[in-house]
Parts: structure tokens; C-alpha cells; sequence
DNA sequence: TTGTAGGCGTTATCAC
DNA sequence: GTGATAACGCCTACAA
């Protein structure tokens, strides 16, 4: 035993010895089995207090084959919603004594084949990830785990195993209408480039098919950058707004980061929001409450889809519980937040 | 065995069996260990991945006595500096193929001793952990580890191990000086109540040393919600400025969030920002650049806090280094935006 | 280059 | 109530 491996030298043999009962008799004792006496139970937490005793739980878990991990991909924490997300997905998950095991896939398909197989080494008890499209190898590992899978975010048309979200595409159908509806027509799409396995396409066709809907073209598609866009992309985009189409009346933005940014150029350029121009954008942050003028935006609530991912995590692994009779799919509320960032209805 | 514990079935005996080997070989195979055939390993690499065997961690680590993480604590994810700081560290640490264990204290050091038990309990070869004060349990279960600890953010007075970081104080001292030389006096300081145990804390200290070094009263402090501070929370002492104190010419806002809060209800109110009150802020959020007008702040990098982190704990766990030559206390850089939410010197 | 024996720290199981 | 024994799945150490 050359190596590094200090650990905490503290075992339970070591705890059993100064307290003079048996290994088995401490493991009880810790874990409140009711089958040990007061008297001795007392004595062992105190010594264990005493010795600063953590048991080690990779050793427990390779017994009772319950790692006590819940699994987490998420594309990127540098994005307030899926920060969020995994925030109330951790907290309700720690209720139950759960760890979250917390992966980012920088977007990446490739990355995330990568991180749900150093992942699965760990053998998680589920696994919550965002859908982007996955490789078949990504599929395929998920599926030979054995443990429940849940895909959130956007639902996915061939879903492995659950499925926590909302349609992105519907929700972006339903601003579009909401923006030809306040009299805009020629309505621009900001999005990233290569967002083709982000929430982003989604999101794309949701305007796509609103304008083709209601007979207006759908042309005009900005895209710049890559994801996630940010406040300064949307700004580069809003000081050029007419070098992409001379006769934009609104810009409908992916996410309310570049909203914000192309709002600060048209400011600064002296163009009349929302008369002129109108922004929408997508998420809600809080920027966008406080931005002047506030921006119209979709509203989601990323940590709704934490919680209720957690929830159903915590029931499909009580064993208590009947996993058969849980519905697979679960809807997230979305809803349209009007501001002053879009003109009233004519 | 009628545990739950359905883990991946598929073990190295399964996969040494289809490849008519012995396990070992199986395990060097799958680890390069170099003295594997070249014919018998790519025969059991095809088995392994064709049976879509994934070892299990858990069971090396116990053997090993590595465990392959690292713990990393935060207040919040819901903060964009640590949500970054993370990210860096993370994608650093990852390189190595340690894998991050992250947790977050909610700015709540009872939280903390909890978190950093049952962290500790999955034996990570080095932790992470913010600089907020500790319960001194907390601090002995850290010492009793035996694993590199490093304290982050801020400088301790008395370090447990390692401190990656930058003095928080000096950096508001530094600010609240250039507001100073700016022209600016009744200068008011605005932070979250109850932040005795955060970085707002060495903050005000900055401020009010700076203050009372230039002859100044330091008295002006406006106290309102709790950490972290948001923009609502901002948005609402602006809009009550001078209920606070009525002679105030300059807000220094512990974060940049509040300061955008501040700017926009002075906005609205018709204050002119900067001639008859300042605005400043900490951090350097991207949404700070892009107000209108752009918010003066402290410029930090938390990226870099994660990257110097990660690459300190790196060094540490290679055994081919001599630890015992690493500097126990690493600064961070940090620096002033003067932007223009700020007058110029007259 | 490959295999055998034994152990990592904990818990399930069955005796006492 | 408590203890002895045998796993859990992998790796170290040594042998062949």
C-alpha cells in the first residue's frame, strides 16, 4: 500500500475495538437499526463522535448495492435556468439522503457519451438528463444501466425512459402568434449557429411553423454564435440589425440574454422600442423585468422541472411505492409574459 | 441477496468468462496495463464493449483506496460566480478524470458541517470549499480527512490547508477609494442583511476603512434582503433611496446585481446616473456592461478562482510531485471597470 | 503474459 | 441484543 490513498484512517473495526463490541454491532448502532440496546448504542455514537468516525459509504454501497447517487447531465451551469434547475432538483433529492452526482455536457453530444459512462461507473440509482439528441453508444449504456432514465427539458419523440419538460417548440409557436397578434409581421429569429441538438431548433421551428401559419414568412433567421448566446452576441446583432434585413419590426431571441443585448443596441442607436422594433425573448431572467423598457419573454420555471424530476426520482425509487402506475411523461407549464418591450394590441 | 440493488449486471467475471480469461486479465486489459497481448486485449475490448460492460468505480476505489473525486462546496449555484467558478474548475479537474463532487451550503454553515460529512463520506482526495467562517466540527472533520483542503474566495484569517482567492476587502477598499477620488462623498454602501458569514462582510469592512481613511463617514449602509442579493432587491432601494439616507451622491452595491437593480429604479425616477448619484458595483456581471449607462464594478474572475483551484489540487494528488513545496496561499488578481454609471474625475 | 489468493470497509444473513 | 461469516466487485501482490 505505497499509494496515496490516506482516507480517513478511522474505520469501523477501529470504533468496534474502543467501544469492545462487534463490527456489526457499530453498523447498527449508526444506523439506528432498533435491534441494538440503548445502553451499548449510546456508548458507540459517542465514541464514534469522539474518534470523528465517517464511515466510509463507497464500501457500504458495494454491499447493499445502493450507491445513494441520482445522476445529473446538464448542458452548462453557466446558464441561470439550468443552475436552477439543479439546484431544486439537489435540494429535494437531499431530503431523502440521495447525493446528486453532477455531470455538464458543454453542449456536446460527444461529451455527453463521455460523461454518462464515467458517470454510470459510479452506478447511479437514476439518471436525469437534458434531451439534445444523443449518440446510439449514449442510448445504448443508458438503457443496459437498468436504472430509471429521465430526459428533461423538451420531450423527445422516441423517449427512453421518463420524461420531465415542456415543448419548446410549442412554447415559441405560441409568443409567435402572440407577436403577429400585437401587429408585427416581419419578425426576425435570433439564434445560435449549430443549435441543431439545442432546445434552440426547437424552438426555431416553434416560430417557423407560427409564421407559416398565419401566411407571414418566416425568412428572416439571424443566427450568430454558438451556445450558449449571450447578452454581448445579442448586442452585436441588435447594432446590425439592418445589415441582416432592412425591414425587421420585431426580434423574437432564443433566450432573453441576447433580447437584452440587442435592446441595449437598439437603445443606443437611438431605435424605438417596442415602436420601431419589438424584442421577445425567452426564459425570464430576472435582467429581463429590469431591462428598459422590460422585455416581453417565455416564461418557464427551471426549477419546476428540478423539483418535479426530483419527485418523481425519490418515488420511483421507493420501494414502497408502485413504479408500474407512473405516468412517463410529465408536462411543465409554460406561460407568455407581455411587457413594454412589444407594442399593445392594435 | 433480495436487495433492490439492480446495478448493471454485467461484472468482470461475466466478461472474463465470454473471453475465457481470469478476471485480472480483464482488469489490466481494460486499465492499458501494458502487460496484456495485444491479441487477448482487443479481443476482451470487444467483448466489454459488445456486453457494454462498465466497471464498477465503486468496487476499484475500494480497493485502490482512490476514489477519483474531488469535492467541491458553494453557497449557491444560483449565482453566476460560483455557477462559473464550477464550470472552470470542473472542466480543469475532468482533464485528469477525477470527477467533481459537488455540493451547496446555501450560505448556511449548519448546512456546511451536514454537507461536508456525508461529502466525506465518499472519501474525495481533495476538497473544495468556500471561505464563509466554519463550525469549528466542521474544521475538525476537515483536519481529521487527511486530504489537501482548500478554502476559496477569500482569505481566512486562519486557514485549514490551502486558500485560492483574493481579499474581498482590499478589493472594496480599492473601489470605494477610486468613488472617492472621483468626487464622489456621501457614498452608501448596500448589502444583504445577515451577511456576517459571507464576503459581504470583508466588503463593508472595505468600504468603511476606505471610508474613514479619507476622512469620510461610513454611516450611509443600506441593509435589505438576503444573500444573494437580486436585482428586485436592487430595484427596490433605488426606488427608496432617499427614504435611506436623502443626501446620498454615490451607491456602492455589494454585487452587481443589486447595482443594475439601483440603476434602473433611478432610471425610472429620473435621477441622473452618474451626475447626481453614482453607481457601483462588484463582480462584473456581463449585464453590468451592457446597462445603460454601463455599471462601474469591481472585476473579478471567478474562473480563474476554479482554474488556479483546480490545477493547485491537480498538483497536489500527483504523486510524482513533492507537495510539500506548494505555496499554501494563492491570490487572485482582481481589478476596476470605471464605466460610465460613474463621473469622471473633475 | 497470465493466474491465484487475499483484502479493501461495509452490510446481509444466520446463529447464539 | 450481539457476533461470526460470507459476500459486494475490483485490484494488489505474488506466483507460475
Amino acid at each position: 500500500m505505497s499509494q496515496r490513498g490516506k482516507s480517513n484512517p478511522v474505520t469501523m473495526e477501529d470504533v468496534a475495538r474502543a467501544a469492545g463490541v462487534s463490527r456489526m454491532t457499530v453498523s447498527r448502532a449508526m444506523r439506528a437499526d432498533g435491534s441494538v440496546s440503548q445502553n451499548t448504542r449510546d456508548r458507540i455514537l459517542k465514541i464514534v463522535s469522539k474518534m470523528n468516525y465517517v464511515p466510509d459509504q463507497m464500501a457500504g454501497s458495494l454491499s447493499t448495492k445502493r450507491s445513494g447517487f441520482v445522476a445529473t447531465l446538464v448542458p452548462s451551469l453557466n446558464n441561470v435556468h439550468y443552475a436552477k434547475m439543479v439546484q431544486a432538483l439537489t435540494e429535494t433529492i437531499e431530503t431523502t439522503g440521495l447525493q446528486i452526482l453532477l455531470g455538464h455536457t458543454d453542449y456536446s453530444m460527444a461529451r455527453e457519451e463521455q460523461l454518462v459512462e464515467s458517470t454510470l461507473k459510479r452506478r447511479p440509482e437514476a439518471i436525469a438528463l437534458p434531451f439534445d439528441g444523443h449518440t446510439d453508444r449514449t442510448i445504448n449504456l443508458l438503457k443496459q444501466a437498468q436504472i430509471p432514465v429521465i430526459e428533461l427539458w423538451d420531450t423527445p419523440a422516441k423517449p427512453i425512459g421518463y420524461t420531465v419538460g415542456f415543448s419548446n417548440e410549442h412554447a415559441s409557436f405560441l409568443m409567435t402568434e402572440k407577436l403577429i397578434e400585437l401587429g408585427y409581421k416581419n419578425i426576425a429569429f435570433v439564434c445560435e449557429t449549430n443549435d441543431e441538438w439545442t432546445r434552440g431548433a426547437a424552438r426555431r421551428t416553434g416560430f417557423k411553423n407560427a409564421m407559416e401559419a398565419a401566411g407571414l414568412s418566416a425568412h428572416r433567421m439571424i443566427r450568430f454564435g454558438t451556445p450558449p448566446m449571450s447578452i454581448k452576441d445579442g448586442h452585436h446583432i441588435g447594432q446590425n440589425l439592418d445589415q441582416y434585413y432592412d425591414d425587421i419590426d420585431c426580434v423574437f431571441c432564443v433566450s432573453d440574454s441576447p433580447a437584452f443585448g440587442v435592446l441595449t443596441a437598439l437603445n443606443e442607436k437611438g431605435v424605438k422600442v417596442p415602436s420601431d422594433v419589438g424584442v421577445a425573448g425567452f426564459g425570464n431572467f430576472e435582467v429581463s423585468r429590469y431591462a428598459m423598457p422590460s422585455i416581453t419573454t417565455v416564461k418557464v420555471d427551471p426549477a419546476e422541472v428540478g423539483r418535479v424530476a426530483a419527485e418523481l426520482v425519490i418515488r420511483l425509487l421507493d420501494d414502497k411505492q408502485d413504479q408500474s402506475k407512473e405516468p412517463k411523461k410529465y408536462q411543465i407549464d409554460i406561460s407568455l409574459s407581455i411587457r413594454d418591450s412589444t407594442r399593445l394590441v392594435k
